[in-house]
DNA sequence: GGTAAAACAGGACGATCATCCTGTTTGACA
DNA sequence: TGTCAAACAGGATGATCGTCCTGTTTTACC
């Protein structure tokens, strides 16, 4: 225990809080202006620092950017998408969640900055390997997530004639696109109607009653089978 | 008619050529590299002329980025997307076209840049209104001429059960965000799989036979209306 | 052929970019 | 309490950014 009755203190160092506050700096102004848009400078003014801090956190604005990445953008995914996803009863439920939610979160914002996986995916993924990659696991993640539910709802005989990846795959896109049509027209209609249609299609995919599927058994689904 | 007899010429006065080589580059390096990401004399460089014509010509990068978006940008929408969807006989065959002609393209290349108005969107939608409006104007002639598209089929009573300017945002979006995709894994599989669920969908709004609507009449269509 | 504007060449310009360097403060441990 | 590495401050650095300025060449028109 030091004496901590010194008057004044000029400075408090606090590792983790401040990497913190440059990671979150840097997702806001990356989300706001992109990657090459929001300058060094910018970054550490907003993170109240110095240019020493950010040297000693991030030796390099990659440095930067693969952490917002990892700790940030993976982290908002999981959020607005996985999360709800794996806690719905069904896809068609979690999917349905995750739109509304994040429809109501850009109503409240008042103003759509667009999807922040895309955002940096489209910027960067061509730019430098490691982003690529690192964004390319997130988007994997985020399609597994779904992928894992339609599976569950196959097996489970409340859907019937989708591929649960193919389908995954094709749900992310659409909220992509959606999110990017949000984006230039600064509002959630393209959205919302993406929503729809989505909900449309696994209405029609949708069994009857749902008595647990005979997985193995024979091979004639009870409606519609999707060829 | 001046003498043409000079012996040499050391500068050949293109104005239009110049203006199309430096469009023409710009194009290229945004999208490589994105708007930010491409310098100024990276852009004169590849276009094989120097600061003052580039400024003649283009006061600000701004100008030259609006001139990429309505000239090339809008272009390549026009030829792949609205030009084989209005030549369609149906609108099913026209985006199948569509995105075959894409992915055609896309491995003939070796690799993905990804679409040109998304690139442009993402980075620039919220960065300058001048781009705003200009990219919004280009993704609604988008999204109209699949919608007309539609709308030609319904009242032929080739479909039913949908709404042409919903489901031309949900084409759209789909194909925007598997474009993403595609750029990130490098791979034409997220496009492929996002064709092939399109094409079900609209299969499954193929009416029977298809005696011409009775446009007014009856509102019961004949196969499975969605709602 | 003379003239003026358009079409270019080529570099100067200040600002900002990301990075690095030196020096000071803090905190953990001996 | 003394020591040392980690954690920061703050500015220097060269490179590159986009723009602008001066001067020369070409072209259209009289």
């Amino acid at each position: 225990m030091t004496t901590r009755s010194v008057p004044a203190r000029k400075r408090t160092n606090d590792p983790e809080g401040l990497r913190q506050r440059l990671v979150e700096a840097a997702h806001v102004a990356f989300q706001l202006k992109g990657y090459h848009g929001a300058g060094i400078h910018e970054l550490k003014h907003a993170a109240g620092t110095t240019g020493g801090a950010l040297a000693h956190h991030f030796p390099t604005k990659k440095a930067l950017g693969l952490a917002v990445l990892r700790d940030r953008v993976a982290a908002a995914v999981e959020r607005a998408w996985i999360a709800p996803v794996r806690a719905a009863p069904t896809a068609a439920a979690g999917i349905a969640a995750a739109f509304a939610g994040i429809i109501a979160e850009l109503k409240r914002a008042g103003e759509v900055t667009g999807c922040p996986l895309n955002n940096l995916a489209i910027e960067l993924a061509r730019h430098d390997a490691a982003f690529r990659t690192e964004i390319e696991a997130v988007f994997l993640r985020w399609r597994r997530a779904i992928a894992e539910k339609l599976r569950q709802d196959l097996e489970a005989g409340l859907i019937a004639g989708l591929q649960p990846d193919a389908f995954a795959t094709f749900v992310v896109a659409s909220y992509s696109g959606a999110m990017t049509m949000a984006k230039v027209s600064q509002s959630t209609v393209p959205l919302e109607l993406c929503a729809a249609e989505l909900a449309k299609i696994l209405e029609d995919a949708r069994r009857p009653a749902g008595p647990p599927a005979d997985t193995a058994g024979r091979g004639s689904p009870q409606r519609r089978p999707r060829r």
